[in-house]
DNA sequence: AAGCCGAAATAAATCTGATCTTTAACGGAG
DNA sequence: CTCCGTTAAAGATCAGATTTATTTCGGCTT
């Protein structure tokens, strides 16, 4: 396997994701060396890599200083899956939920001024599969669908900022479900409000395209926060 | 200088940006090494923190490949600001743009909900220095504030991930400063803007603090472009 | 003769242990 | 009490050994 260090990594972003590294905490590489019993570049290369992300900060004579979480690189896919698989999970998807509350208007608004016809036609389909699995009540291919509806909008933007926080999403809907936070079938609510972004951004139609979108989001952040006060919160890993 | 590999990789993602080292490249740690004349650990922790950013992908036997840009890691400040130097300039700066229209106004209504007392104060105190220096046309003051009081607001929003966009806003505002792209006095209509949002905040008025951030966003995105047309975009480094 | 399978060669990443360099911390002099 | 030289702890770097996956080449089958 090529991947000592990606190990080291995940095992050291998990432990700082969960508190059990609290901040303000130094240790050494050479704590890292004993504990996972690996060489010295490759806790290196992890350390680094967490250094990059803004969650430790190397000096010499000192050793590695756990930074505060506002420092973090909260957009990193790797940080968003450690937070979603830890305690994290309720205040992540809050956090999240207005993020996206943020800019998925805007992307709609965007792609309905700018998305080609190739676009608005693989929008087109890729809603239809969205009724057809959540009609069936399918919800893996419905996940699946509701990804790509997603993924595809925000590239429709034009926007390369906005179709790289693709992944924020994907990383959200699929924690969501594979979580439990979503309802055993998705509502017929929230597949209308997708079919209508849509044709929204078919017709041109801005505003009804950022009205849309926005509604998506509130439905959602309504839905999981119904589902986590009920349930606690704590569903399980599929 | 405890940086032989910060500079190999400020250096590697400078070329990659700029397009000297093309999506599909392939090299070698080997050709780093020469290249740069650093030891392999060196030129291997840099291309770790490539990696981590998407833009290099390795595999044994075959090198390093570029990755295509869709997987770079874009809101990592370091990749912003090596593209806000770069020829790229103009469509990141496009980009962000947009992406800060669609949150920056979400954390003002949020922030006028919880912001607290002493965060009112501080906003307060910050766009009080920003009418100071934007008179008396100190520039580099006047990003200080500016960023201070962006960063304010964003914190103020309770929200996490919308707080860490504070450092990609600052990347955003002092770039625009260095590269010359701000008239060399702020606008009255800013500044004023910035107070209203203030006020709208300490008041609790949400929609008004939404509606003064989006006209920010608004006049700073019209302000570059007309200058950018007009100068052809490419000014120099402070 | 053409195509296919498997073993050896090899190129490149990966990892190791040792050495070098920096700097926080300590302690004595002023 | 402050300043400055000493020291050793910890990160940074290096050269070299190891692993692994691709490629190539020889032999076998059809």
């Amino acid at each position: 396997m090529s991947a000592l260090h990606d190990d080291v990594l995940d095992a050291l972003g998990r432990r700082l994701v969960s508190g059990d590294l609290a901040v303000g905490t130094v240790l050494t590489l050479d704590d890292i060396d004993t504990e996972y019993d690996v060489s010295r570049s490759v806790s290196r290369e992890a350390v680094r890599v967490l250094g990059s992300m803004g969650m430790v900060a190397s000096r010499r004579r000192v050793g590695l200083t756990v930074q505060p979480r506002s420092s973090w690189q909260v957009f990193d896919p790797r940080l968003i899956r450690w937070r979603l698989d830890s305690e994290d999970r309720a205040a992540q998807l809050r956090s999240l939920g207005e993020l996206r509350s943020g800019f998925e208007p805007v992307a709609a608004s965007l792609a309905a001024r700018r998305a080609t016809p190739d676009q608005c036609g693989a929008l087109t389909t890729t809603v239809g599969e969205m009724v057809v699995h959540g009609r069936a009540g399918d919800l893996e291919a419905f996940l699946a669908a509701d990804i790509a509806f997603h993924r595809l909008l925000l590239e429709a933007s034009g926007n390369e900022m906005l179709a790289a926080l693709g992944g924020v999403v994907a990383e959200v809907l699929s924690g969501r479900t594979h979580h439990h936070l979503m309802p055993t079938k998705p509502k017929d609510e929230a597949i209308d409000l997708h079919v209508e972004v849509a044709r929204a951004v078919r017709s041109g139609d801005v505003r009804a395209a950022r009205a849309a979108m926005e509604a998506i989001i509130t439905e959602a952040t309504d839905a999981v926060v119904a589902d986590s006060t009920t349930l606690g919160g704590d569903g399980e890993h599929a």
